[in-house]
DNA sequence: CCTATATTGACAATTAATTGACAAACTTTT
DNA sequence: AAAAGTTTGTCAATTAATTGTCAATATAGG
């Protein structure tokens, strides 16, 4: 549909455009212009402008955007107008935090199973209501469900060999915990979640501020 | 110290060259040449020697880098030879996450305590023996210990409100999972970890390899 | 000890990303 | 209805990041 590629920067930026839209919708805003996002958000008028034009000329001379406008033309953007159906693999602490955060549902992204090895937690129910299965269930269930992003949040090894199956399966977008890079056929996804990573670069700046 | 300021793209390669080297240590690795990295990390090898030169001449020609020096090294460039005491605000799934993760804790952080608003987790302790306290004493405790990196694992409100008080106390590092952007002093340094715009970067990336 | 081979560090060339500037087109005011 | 004021979209200029190249210098093998 797009020809166009988009620069990876300019992706990494649209969810950010698309939540500060969203507070202004909840703050009643009915538009806004570069200059004002600019002020709010910390980057220049100018380079907000040329993101926004890579996907089309939402704005107005003399006007500014339409907050709600551009807000649910950025969601379609980032593709949050479909169901997302999604699967944890791995039911611990981060997996529950996952299946917990009710914003994630709010934007498309249902969590329809979670997958965990321990056999005490194979057929109960997370805090929301998302069944918990057994690990060695997971391929019967992708067989038989349509999943469209699988949630690697189990360590390493593991992750590794669960979304070699995974693939196989034909799942193909992973959002991945694990701290370890997937190797995945170039039309598989994976947006990956390093934590550790994170913190040395905390760690880093932490440093540099000092001197 | 370094007077050089290091690109910010270099700073966010840093922990995974880290992380490569750990795996060749782990594999009794002696050495490694740029251009094995480049095989094993799928970036060129150009770039791993420019990256690492920024902070030294870590290679020899001939012989490549000696991967337990090169590991010490920018771990040491990544302020992981120090002990960061940290505390997590919220223990919630996604603060008990965090405390329990073991790798944490070997690379220096080590989590001092931890605060929710519920009454009945004040006094408890977390499965890896963290004492949890309640929300209203969060800043005696932080007048009586030493803090360097608070965690934020609360609602957006919650942590705007949290960081303003810790950086009241003297707190001047905050790794945010909150989603929102923290306003603070430019002596105060955040590391944002906003999961659901990680989410939607996946949700993009799916649509684009469709096209 | 000499020669062939490997590999870095440095720098130049290229490519990508950001910023600045302004004509065109709208809105608001008078 | 005209004039003044905004603000976009676009393109050029600038800055940043990545890649390619090669002399210098090491290792390894006779």
């Amino acid at each position: 549909m797009e020809p166009k590629v988009i620069s990876r920067a300019v992706v990494e930026r649209l969810p950010r455009y698309y939540r500060y839209l969203g507070e202004l919708m909840e703050n009643k805003a009915e538009r806004v212009s570069s200059g004002e996002l600019s002020e709010m958000m910390h980057i220049t008028a100018s380079q907000i402008r040329q993101d926004l034009n890579h996907f089309g000329g939402f704005g107005q001379q003399g006007y500014g955007y339409n907050v709600e406008y551009l807000y649910n033309e950025i969601g379609k953007i980032l593709g949050l107008n479909q169901v997302h159906r999604m699967i944890i693999i791995g039911a611990g602490h981060l997996g529950q935090a996952i299946a917990n955060y009710g914003n994630f549902e709010r934007r498309g992204f249902r969590v329809v199973g979670m997958f965990d090895q321990r056999e005490e937690l194979a057929g109960t129910l997370s805090p929301t209501g998302v069944p918990i299965y057994h690990m060695d269930t997971l391929e019967d269930f992708v067989a038989g469900h349509p999943v469209s992003i699988a949630v690697l949040a189990i360590p390493k090894a593991a992750a590794v060999e669960v979304a070699r199956k995974l693939v196989a399966c034909g799942v193909r977008a992973f959002w991945n915990f694990a701290h370890t890079d997937l190797d995945v056929p170039p039309d598989v996804v994976v947006e990956n979640v390093h934590l550790s990573e994170s913190l040395m670069r905390l760690s880093y700046n932490m440093n540099m501020n000092k001197e």
